[in-house]
DNA sequence: ACCTGAACACCGTTCAAGT
DNA sequence: ACCTGAACACCGTTCAAGT
């Protein structure tokens, strides 16, 4: 009896008659897996199932987890809002961009570690992002030398807030030992979460003015030094 | 014949005459796996081996590996340098800590995702360096509202600057994308790295003085509002 | 209460065999 | 070149049995 060419199949062993997998099918497989059900969700098993295949299929195209992890960090990098680069003032479009950031690095804190150590190198939408920050920055008069400092630092602030997010709403409840560290249970308690805003919010929005305003006075020191 | 009992013999099933483990010892012995390996040694049954003991017999005293995580977290806590506070100005204070922080962070990066989240509760170090620096705050005058978005803000800072100092020196090298993002590549090649320092150092440098002095212009608005 | 030893349900990755 | 299927060397965790 021969074998039932359905479309619900099963493929025979050997090169299939047209590719089944690609980098860009394995990258959206990758962001749909995610969105339904986080990194956890994300195993080379589950991609390979999404993609009907095995998961020994994957490492065809991909070396490692972790190459899956780059493709789809680069792929979210262009869902980061670059719009005011180039029609706002630097100190709006930065604002705009780092809220951004921000928020599209908390649905995806478990790849702050990767791209953190990821050389740029073929990172393609990372390195056009950065080369859009650097325009801006140029045009704003920044001196040349103190751009990839900022940026770093700005990055920096930007994933460490991305953690921040995801914590739970009473992390700094001291429970029993409140009374061992009165002012700090005593400062949670009377901290200033803005307009409606979550503790995360409120503190993401003093650090990034302060450093807003303190990286430009530090442009002032450097240009005089 | 008996089964002999010296020093390197096997233990017996059942309760053992007196106890073999204890929290302490368990996050002492995860904390020389990690010093001598790093956190990819540190798996359960490392963990068990280096305490001559079955790796069931951890989860007598921990309910789970993020459980033996948090204990090496609120113990490395303890390292971090707050001798600056009480004896130095708010500033100098704030700068040495930080400076700390990142450095102790920068050999634990894979516990930043589990303190960033993890309720204080019970995490009795990293409460007393938070009350610590509660102290600090209002010793200089900080209203008390913008204290913990002030902490949480630096932190945040922090933590994503540790990740950076574990990044490869060459992590902006743009390769054959050079050309196509000219002026990044460019400010790359000229930023300036400071007197000897790394390009993170640089980076961290920039960041906390403006996010210093940032943080003071937000709280004398804050003040004046 | 606190250990051992066996087992479970996973992981990511490798590799021979097939077309 | 690019798939399948079986296998490998791990993981963290559970649980009955033992004292």
């Amino acid at each position: 009896m021969a074998v039932e060419a359905a479309s619900g199949a099963h493929r025979p062993a050997g090169r299939p008659t047209q590719k089944v997998l690609s980098k860009e099918r394995i990258t959206a497989a990758a962001l749909t897996l995610i969105e339904a059900g986080g990194y956890e969700r994300l195993t080379m098993s589950a991609l390979a199932k999404s993609l009907q295949v095995a998961p020994s299929a994957l490492y065809n195209h991909v070396a490692s987890k972790q190459d899956v992890l780059v493709l789809v960090q680069d792929d979210i990098i262009t869902s980061i809002d670059v719009s005011a680069f180039g029609t706002e003032p630097w100190e709006a479009a930065i604002r705009r961009w780092a809220w951004s950031y921000r928020d599209v690095f908390t649905r995806h804190t478990p790849l702050i570690p990767v791209i953190a150590v990821l050389p740029v190198t073929g990172a393609g939408q990372t390195l056009r992002m950065y080369e859009t920050l650097t325009a801006a920055f140029l045009d704003d008069g920044w001196p040349e030398p103190l751009i990839v400092p900022a940026i770093v630092a700005l990055e920096s602030f930007i994933f460490g807030s991305a953690f921040d997010v995801t914590a739970p709403e009473d992390i700094f409840e001291s429970g029993e030992l409140a009374e061992a560290n009165p002012k700090f249970t005593s400062a949670v308690r009377s901290q200033d979460l803005g307009a409606g805003g979550s503790a995360a919010d409120a503190a993401f929005r003093l650090g990034l003015e302060g450093l807003i305003g303190g990286l430009q006075a530090q442009r002032d020191t450097w240009a005089a030094r």
